[in-house]
DNA sequence: TAGTGGTCTAGACCACCCA
DNA sequence: GGGTGGTCTAGACCACTAC
């Protein structure tokens, strides 16, 4: 017999780490200690120190670097751009992106979005509209609702610095994205989402909702994408 | 300096296993030698060949089961039904499913399905329409192309075995579905569709064209699903 | 009890990056 | 040259399953 909580030591320097991670000990493009200096810290063997950060690199909250160290994930990392994104052409190549905030303002939490966020009713919210371009096209029409106790000072202003928006909450709030759950659905285009999407009302539109969460499974996003699917689609790759 | 096809040795003794797997050594379900077996047979140490099989586990070739040994990746195992399928109902709980076979006809391969499935254009092929019902609620309407050289006496009455039908790929043709590729697009629905999903003609619909395949990146199969979402949706998580 | 996968260690050496 | 991650080994012990 053995306690239920049983679990081997690397989880338990997995869970350590972890901890230093959401404490903010080191920030996101840091370099960790290397896993030598972490072994000898925790008083367990390099190869159980190596244990617990692959597993935390195949989450994508470490990245490693032969020769280098091993640093905290960044979504400042252009290659990173498309982690969360999973849009592709049709045809051709992909053209550069450009995110054009459209409008920011506050409000309070209506009984759907409190259940999601974790919030209670009524709490204030910071609901942002934008839409993403690829090349000229108009190409997702986003409506995104944000707790605005971690987004204190988000405006329109604030939204037009031009880096990602997951790389300025990490840089500007501390609020990092780690993991989101998305719900795919096919609807006709409302007269807003049409407008901004230059199709024609009625149009079919991907709609992908998008639950984002940070450290300890906290929901901090919701998100409602319109994806025009003329010329692009949504990728997704089953293993 | 070293060649520039160097890998690992791990990555070798995992190129030796896949190589038994793909030559059907040990078919689906199948228990592979132990570790410590392969350890001796390759000449190499157990944490070494333990390496190679982490890799195959996390591709879902391979399944540990600790005490036991570690086994080929099957189809038929149920609680991998939904390993391919990202259908989630929008509320209350999933119903039963069920594929309904309605069609089943040869043809000769046009130039898009020549090229998706790697085949000249001319060649024959398998053409198959199915419905997928949830509960009593028909959800997705399946167009597949298949190459008929591989699954030689497909047909209706084979379809209608009730497994599914990666099961039945995989039991009856020994031809094993490891990977896919999948594109989403929202569209509307053409009178086929509409009448099969028991909507209106025009609805949005979500279109999923899916590429499977099989060992060594050969593409076996082209699909195209229309969903219909009203209580379902496809569910995806991002890391 | 015997056999399997799962964990942990200690030590050696390789590949890579940088100063 | 010195530090980092990456590979490989040999051996010990733990946890689980089956008989």
């Amino acid at each position: 017999m053995h306690s239920p909580t049983f679990s081997p030591l690397y989880r338990q320097i997995k869970e350590l780490i972890l901890r230093d991670l959401e404490s903010g000990e080191w920030g996101p493009g840091d370099p960790i200690p290397s896993e030598s200096e972490l072994a000898g810290r925790f008083g367990v063997s390099q190869g159980t120190v190596r244990k617990a950060i692959d597993e935390m690199a195949a989450e994508n909250l470490l990245v490693r670097q032969q020769g280098k160290g091993t640093f905290v994930a960044t979504h400042k990392d252009p290659g990173s751009f498309f982690r969360f994104l999973r849009l592709a052409p049709n045809d051709g190549d992909l053209q550069v992106s450009q995110s054009v905030p459209l409008e920011c303002w506050r409000a309070k939490a209506g009984a759907d979005v409190a259940r999601i966020l974790a919030l209670n009713t009524g709490a204030p919210i910071t609901i942002v509209r934008r839409l993403l371009k690829l090349g000229d096209e108009p190409v997702v029409f986003d409506e995104i609702y944000l707790p605005s106790e971690l987004f204190p000072d988000l405006s329109l202003d604030v939204l037009r610095s031009g880096e990602s928006l997951y790389s300025l909450f990490e840089t500007r709030y501390g609020v990092r994205m780690i993991r989101a759950d998305e719900r795919l659905r096919a609807v006709s285009a409302d007269r807003v989402s049409a407008e901004w999407l230059q199709v024609a009302d009625g149009s079919p539109l991907l709609l992908v909702e998008r639950v984002t969460f940070t450290y300890g499974h906290k929901p901090v996003e919701w998100r409602r994408g319109f994806y025009s699917t003329r010329n692009y689609h949504y990728h997704n790759e089953l293993g």
